[in-house]
DNA sequence: ATGTGACTTATAGTCCGTT
DNA sequence: AAACGGACTATAAGTCACA
């Protein structure tokens, strides 16, 4: 069971379907941009405060964070502007 | 939004159905009683990684602990042995 | 069985960068 | 825009004690 893996796969899609950069959720969630970063590419293992930041500044409710990961989540992983995981 | 509140509620609320203490599920999922007793009384701030740890403990899903509070949570938070208050 | 305090260690999270 | 590194600082989390 990997919540980190929910975490990041779920904020990196919110993130991009409203098509907010890393840089600019920081700001609104007054955190580090390199936490995002972090999180995003499960380096961090994030805290539920800093959830909470999160959820605030994209307008989620905290839940969401934890979805399970669809099958295909892999594909979809690396999703900025069109490149793709090598694979 | 208060993800630490959730967290804290479904905690015990689960681990009291369940009827198993801190001190066990401490031993179940290897962490300090006292962090356990610190998340539900909302003293201390968890990160994923450790809820995933309880979660796989009580074989819940992780997604089970930010289930929003129910109205009347304040009627039910300081449950002692499995008894809820009358109302 | 739980709450809480003091204290230590590991790591989350920040801030500065470069690629 | 985002991945990633180094060097910090704040705090999560462990250990032990006692009410």
């Amino acid at each position: 069971m990997d919540g980190r893996a929910r975490v990041a796969w779920n904020l990196r899609r919110i993130r991009v379907e409203r098509e907010v950069s890393q840089e600019n959720l920081a700001v609104d969630a007054d955190v580090d941009r390199t936490t995002i970063s972090g999180i995003e590419r499960e380096d961090f293992n994030p805290s539920i405060d800093l959830l909470d930041r999160l959820a605030e500044a994209l307008s989620i409710d905290i839940s969401e964070f934890l979805l399970p990961l669809p099958a295909n989540a892999g594909d979809l992983k690396p999703l900025k502007s069109g490149r793709r995981p090598k694979r």
